[in-house]
DNA sequence: GCCAACGTTGGC
DNA sequence: GCCAACGTTGGC
C-alpha cells in the first residue's frame, strides 16, 4: 500500500473555453473520477506506480485556502489518458499518438471529506516548529507525525501535482482531519510574527528556515525522478488534474464561475 | 548536452 | 494581481 497526494483546483478557471475546476464538492457529487489532464512527466510516472487501494490525499490547489480537503483511494491503475487526443479538451496534446500513449491517468474514488480541512498554512506552521515542542493542540500526531509533515514534498517542492506521501504523514494528516483541535487559534501562524509575505521572500533567499530541517531526507523520498523520458519529449506543460468539461464519463460541474 | 529564455504553477 | 520557483524548449 502506498500513499499519495493529488492536487485539483476547486475554483473555476476557463481553459480553451472549458472550466477545469474540480473541488471536493464536485468529487463528492461524482464519487469516482478519472484523473485526466496530467501533463507532467514526473507526476505521470508516479501515477503509473499507483495500485488499486492506494490512499490519496485530495488537495485543493490554486485557491484562497489551499489544503487537504478529503481522502480518496485509487480504484483503477494507470491507463491511457484519452483526453490527450481530444482536440476540444483543454489539455489536448496534438503530438501524441494513439498507438503510443504518452499520458496516463488513474481512477480515484472519494472515501471521505476531511471533517476538518487541513490547510497548507497549518502544515507550514507545524513544519516550522521544533521537534522538541510539538504544539499541544496537535500533540496527538507525535514526533513521527511531525517529522513526516516536515518532510512533505508539498512543503519542499510545491509545484509537483502528484506526490508521494509517507505512511506516517498520511496517518498524521488523517488524524488531524478527524480530530481537529487547532482551530482555537492559539497555534502560532508563524514562528516569527512578521508578515507572511516577507517571510516567504526571506525563506527563498536564505533557504534557512523551517523546511531545511529535513531537506536531504525529503529529497531522497522523491528520488524516482522523471525516469526515461524526463527530457526531450514535447508537449508537457502541466501537472495538475484539470477537470475539463468533457462531460461524457463524468459530469462534475455543479458550481459555476466565481473567480476572475 | 548545456543553459538561457520562456511559460506555467500556485501561494500569497 | 504579483511574482518566485521551476519545468520545458530550443539555440548553439
Amino acid at each position: 500500500m502506498r500513499y499519495w497526494l493529488m492536487k485539483a483546483e476547486p475554483d473555476s478557471r476557463i481553459v480553451k473555453g472549458k472550466d477545469v475546476k474540480f473541488s471536493i464538492d464536485d468529487f463528492e457529487a461524482v464519487g469516482t473520477t478519472a484523473w485526466e489532464g496530467v501533463r507532467n512527466f514526473e507526476a505521470r510516472n508516479l501515477m503509473k506506480e499507483m495500485s488499486i487501494g492506494d490512499k490519496v490525499l485530495f488537495y485543493h490547489s490554486n485557491c484562497k485556502i489551499p489544503g487537504i480537503a478529503g481522502f480518496a483511494q485509487v480504484c483503477r491503475e494507470a491507463y491511457a489518458d484519452y483526453t490527450a487526443w481530444d482536440s476540444s479538451h483543454p489539455y489536448y496534446d496534438p503530438k501524441t499518438d494513439k498507438e503510443a500513449p504518452k499520458w496516463f491517468m488513474v481512477d480515484v474514488k472519494l472515501v471521505s471529506r476531511a471533517p476538518h480541512f487541513v490547510s497548507l498554512s497549518l502544515l507550514r506552521d507545524i513544519a516550522g516548529v521544533s521537534s522538541l515542542d510539538v504544539p499541544e493542540e496537535i500533540a496527538y500526531v507525535g514526533s513521527d507525525g511531525l517529522t513526516a509533515i516536515k518532510e512533505m514534498t508539498l512543503l519542499n517542492r510545491g509545484r509537483l501535482s502528484v506526490q508521494r506521501v509517507s505512511e506516517a504523514c498520511w496517518t498524521a494528516i488523517e488524524e488531524m482531519a478527524r480530530r481537529g483541535g487547532w482551530e482555537g487559534g492559539s497555534f502560532p501562524r508563524r514562528v516569527k510574527t512578521t508578515s507572511t509575505k516577507s517571510d516567504r521572500t526571506r525563506k527563498t533567499v536564505e533557504g534557512s528556515s523551517r523546511e531545511d530541517v529535513k531537506d536531504g531526507v525529503s529529497r531522497n523520498m522523491e528520488s524516482d525522478g522523471p525516469g526515461l523520458e524526463g527530457r526531450g519529449e514535447t508537449g508537457g506543460r502541466r501537472g495538475r488534474k484539470r477537470k475539463g468539461s468533457d462531460g461524457d464519463t463524468i459530469n462534475a460541474r455543479r458550481k459555476s464561475a466565481r473567480k476572475k
